[in-house]
DNA sequence: GTGAAAGCGCTAACAA
DNA sequence: TTGTTAGCGCTTTCAC
């Protein structure tokens, strides 16, 4: 099996040129005649030769690959994210090397993208040491924080306008009439749900409220129902619940429904975030605030693409727009 | 910006050792001394020095990626697919360039992997051309079809027990007291909707039934939840519906509750296909046969390995057993 | 426009 | 164990 692979060499004997003509055919702007061009195409199509994107990157210094980490898929806002960005960059001729990370040693991750040459990484929920960042500066490799920041560090990064966010969901919960308004955190250290959270507390006080009571999701189903648990069990129950975002949504839904046997959103109204796909299936139909994927995505793209051409090299911190969905999940304000 | 990069000789020189003892030192298991390969490291550490992947690459003949290629990440299968084959991946040491397939030109994409000197490809959901699975071959490259089989293909596959899985719904949904019993199925062309749909037949079969009316999908819910809209359209209504995977099934789930204002399972039972995470959550908690992705993954990757290895060359079809999960959307057998 | 030649950063014989 | 020497397959001057 595996027949020796064909290399330019191959071709520029079969087609009785140089080597040299063989990568220029195959180089976009290279200067080669009609004729030389038309024999190293034939000589190469009978071999079924390919340049290898290996030897090309290791001489230009360009790899094509840019690096993708990210957490977990189950919160279908980054499968979502994924496929877009991954789209988006093969539009533009990259390709994307994803690694799924490693809780425990993010760093090694990260270590082993760069050996790679990429030339460009995003983190998606994930966490860089400020040492390795540095390190991928240096280097000149752009670094983009998708959906998170941070402020000490010298990364790009792409979020939505969570603060603005959270403020509307205050905001619309006090409108709507709601007296015991509820919020269930996601993971607190993280930037999208102290943004939330802030934005959330000022919109309640911008109406004269204040939170009910609140509990912690830390972004899993699983503590995110043991929270609406909880929460239901003190003697004054919310009337509205804000969870910081809908994966962890649907399954304070549940609990609500199923197994405390209340009305959504005649006894309790909910609101997520992020307006993943399944926020507007019928069982679900969640208020939520819509995260601008594609426009994160766009940003993000062009952020890697400008500081990989060198175009700009100083730190950018994209924030998008954030807008107010309203579903059935909730009441409405009169 | 982007300091020139640091190469092993620089790390030689600081080290005053030769640049092959450098490569030595970051070499499995290559011979070198305790006294070198300190020194190595030592400045090595200073230099922030790593081997550069794809240099190594070109040289050893193995790049130690994969290529896997997805059509598309809405179905929540194939994230927790993408989630585990890359961690699975990770954990052997190798890395996953992804591949978001173009419709149109999938051809193009398996190319652009071979350029890059994968070592193995997954096809989840995507199609290969018979004469570039030949070309993966050629080359020693395997390619593993992933939740689908083309039988004239020379590509391994992994796939589920599609047609027994198929088999177990049929005999459930007569054995539940259904009398009206109807399909949905996904996309056509596809193995696993063509096994799904004969299992299907032969349990309805097996106990003397047939089915009651059928319509196609095409694995998209718009098109599903029309699907279901017309076979109720029909004077005699299905009083059970298998549709051919949970993505479409929780479509039609909402379009028979939200729009026809029927009980799922007191006018009609569904049943769907995969067990996604969703099909467990509460406001569908639907019956289902679960794909056993933890073994297709594991299958997947020792394929993989063994023939990446030349352990083994011959074409494998692995298909793990499927399993009936039984949940509240359809009405139970006496 | 074309070929010869020099290397990209590394590994793998080969001697020493 | 170590250094020296060839390349891996390619792009890119540099003369012609």
């Amino acid at each position: 099996m595996a027949k020796p692979t064909v290399t330019s060499a191959d071709v520029a004997r079969l087609a009785r040129v140089s080597q040299s003509a063989v990568s220029r055919t195959f180089t976009a702007g290279a200067s080669v005649s009609q004729e030389t061009r038309l024999r190293v195409t034939k000589a190469a199509d009978e071999l079924g030769y390919r340049p290898n994107a290996l030897a090309r990157s290791l001489i230009s210094g360009k790899s094509g690959i840019i690096g993708v980490l990210v957490a977990y898929l189950d919160n279908q806002f980054y499968p979502v994210v994924i496929e877009k960005l991954s789209r988006s960059l093969q539009s533009k001729g990259y390709r994307v090397l994803l690694f799924m990370s490693d809780p425990g040693d993010q760093d090694a991750v990260v270590q082993d993208m760069l050996q790679y040459q990429v030339e460009g990484v995003v983190m998606a929920s994930a966490h860089l040491s400020s040492h390795l960042a540095q390190r991928c500066m240096d280097n000149g490799i752009p670094v983009v924080l998708f959906n998170r920041y941070v402020i000490s560090s010298p990364s790009n990064s792409v979020t939505s306008d969570n603060v603005e966010g959270g403020r509307l969901i205050g905001n619309f919960l006090v409108d709507g009439g709601h007296e015991r308004i509820s919020f269930i955190a996601g993971y607190e250290d993280s930037s999208t749900n102290r943004d939330r959270e802030a934005g959330f507390y000022k919109g309640l006080a911008e109406r004269g409220a204040v939170c009910h009571s609140r509990s912690v999701g830390a972004y899993t189903q699983e503590a995110a129902a043991a929270a609406a648990r909880v929460l239901f069990a003190a003697p004054e129950k919310p009337d509205a619940i804000f969870v910081a975002n809908d994966h962890m949504a649907f399954a304070v839904m549940d609990v609500i429904r199923n197994e405390l046997h209340l009305n959504i959103p005649g006894d309790v109204s909910v609101v997520g975030y992020d307006d993943v796909p399944q926020a507007s299936w019928g069982a679900y139909d969640l208020t939520t605030v819509e995260q601008p994927g594609e426009a994160m995505i766009d940003a993000t793209v062009e952020i890697l693409i400008d500081q990989i051409d060198g175009t700009s090299a100083k730190r950018r911190a994209a924030v998008l727009p954030a807008r107010l969905i309203v579903r059935g999940s909730s009441k409405l304000p009169k």
